[in-house]
RNA sequence: GGGUAGGUUCCCGAGUGGCCAAAGGGAGCAGACUGUAAAUCUGCCGUCAGUGACUUCGGUGGUUCGAAUCCACCCCUGCCCA
């Protein structure tokens, strides 16, 4: 039986998914599903760089803006959510195009990964004080004795793998190891087709990095993350930049223009490290928004897409 | 013009005779990543060969076995006095 087809988008901050992903579903007929881990929250529309009304021009677009920052999310939350989504887009008849830039999430729905269902336990939060006081090194040793491969990528100061390694461990008996081989044996039930955006030239990047960042702050970034804070503890979502470096300046403790740099920088970083787990995918067909004329951008992606589309697997 | 503090590797900034290619930080580059991922973590970072060599610490000369470090003069910058 033929797999049905899933486009793909990938890029760093700013390269232009969110545009390309609506000109492409325009152009084929598609709907666009969010892979991102912090649009999906409610609240943060310019932090998160969420597409406006406009910018959708019609599209239908999901898994946007649909959790409250307090909630907790996973990936595997995620990998179900866009599963069923798919699935939901392809009943519709359209295209179903993932866009964003947050590698692990994508990695969980392309590779149908298997997660182990290990909720938050009461045992990480014990293995967080041991590490607090005895440090970091006894919970390695430990998990070198239960799980050697895991424990053989792991940096001593990777405080937070440690513990979830051995979270895992503990509360299913199950190392991570043996969850990885797992997980490989189920594939997908779609085939992919994934493009990715990239800069020749970084530094070309990295100037719509900042003019982009400029442009959240002319459309009330300080503002939203004034009532971001106000609200009440948000865990992940405070992850997201835009807000943490934005803090010291509404804290009047920083001046605003120290708090800007940081956070183009964060930015920039941000975008080194989406291009670094994307650079891992064998199949990518890179498009280069600083070669590629921006007017012919979509429809290079649009024959990639159509090629294939036409291709049977 | 006089006085004074300084000029160090992309930037900031330590170093005041050998242990210095030169602390530390920043920036940059590369990588990892399996239920917090816009997070977390690692490596590189004068040049070239890779246990070594070579070129660097404003400039030129000098002292010394040996200088970023000491001396002389010169150039430049900040501050103060004129």
């Amino acid at each position: 039986m033929n797999k049905a087809s899933v486009a793909v988008i990938v890029g760093p901050t700013a390269s232009g998914k969110s545009a390309l992903g609506v000109a492409v579903a325009k152009a084929l007929g598609g709907e666009i599903i969010s892979a991102d881990s912090m649009q999906i929250y409610r609240g943060m529309p310019i932090a998160t760089a969420q597409p406006t009304a406009e910018e959708t021009d019609g599209v239908p677009h999901h898994l946007i803006g649909f959790l409250s920052p307090q909630d907790r999310f996973s990936v595997a939350a995620y990998q179900r959510l866009c599963t069923k989504t798919i699935t939901a887009v392809l009943q519709r008849g359209k295209l179903p195009i993932l866009v964003g830039g947050t590698g692990l999430y994508i990695d969980a729905v392309i590779r149908n990964t298997r997660f182990l269902d290990v909720p938050d336990t009461p045992i990480r939060k014990q293995l967080e004080g041991r590490a607090e006081q005895e440090g970091t090194e006894p919970l390695l040793s430990k998990l070198q004795s239960i799980d050697p491969q895991t424990a053989a990528f792991l940096h001593l100061s990777d405080r937070k793998r440690i513990i979830r390694a051995l979270e895992v461990y503990y509360s299913t008996g199950k190392t991570m190891t043996e969850q990885r081989l797992q997980s490989h044996d189920e594939e997908s039930p779609f085939r992919f087709c994934v493009i990715g955006l990239t800069a020749d030239d970084r530094d070309v990047l990295y100037d719509r990095i900042d003019r982009r960042v400029d442009q959240m702050l002319e459309n009330g970034l300080l503002d939203e993350a004034q009532m971001f804070f106000a609200a009440e503890d948000a865990a992940t979502a405070a992850q997201a930049i835009g807000y943490k470096e934005l803090k010291q300046y509404l804290d009047g403790t920083a001046p605003l223009d120290a708090c800007v740099a940081l956070l183009k920088r964060e930015t920039r970083r941000y975008a080194k490290r989406q291009l670094t787990w994307f650079r891992r995918y064998p199949e990518i067909h890179w498009l280069s928004i600083d070669r590629i004329p921006q007017e012919m951008l979509a429809a290079k992606a649009v024959a990639v897409l159509q090629k294939f589309l036409g291709e049977t697997p």
